[in-house]
DNA sequence: ATGTGACTCGTAGTCCGTA
DNA sequence: TTACGGACTACGAGTCACA
């Protein structure tokens, strides 16, 4: 798939991190975000364009603004 | 298509407010950002479930940061 | 200058796995 | 626990004619 645009990777870290940060799986994550295990996986590796509703569906499980996605 | 999720008004409400402070029309800020018209008029009207790669393009159209999106 | 319905096509997003 | 693959379905991207 490998889109790898630099937005989706800034993006794709930026979710790595917050999610370390809290401390949970990748897995405990989708289930939060009520998307699926593998997509998570994806959108971290930078190889899916997230659309705004799921941009925010993570924000919410991360307990966070989407503000903060892109600081 | 009608989707209206909260989130993607409050989004295109943005665009349409950011984009009549510069002025520019919708057909402008098609051109800049390099999409189409009538797409434009559908994100502002919360039509469409925007991906990451076009707000980042429209961010760019309008000389902004991603992060002024979203305040 | 903008709204809308209809359309094609590519990809977002899911689900099954394996290592 | 995560990466990655194949196969699939749903929906976003992108365009057009017309109001």
């Amino acid at each position: 798939m490998k889109l790898n645009t630099d937005i989706l990777i800034l993006f794709g870290n930026k979710v790595k991190t917050l999610r370390k940060e809290k401390g949970i799986s990748q897995e405990e994550l989708a289930f939060r975000s009520d998307l699926h295990r593998t997509y998570i996986g994806m959108i971290e590796r930078a190889e899916k364009n997230i659309t705004l509703k799921n941009i925010e569906k993570i924000a919410n499980a991360l307990e966070i603004s989407i503000l903060d996605l892109f600081k």
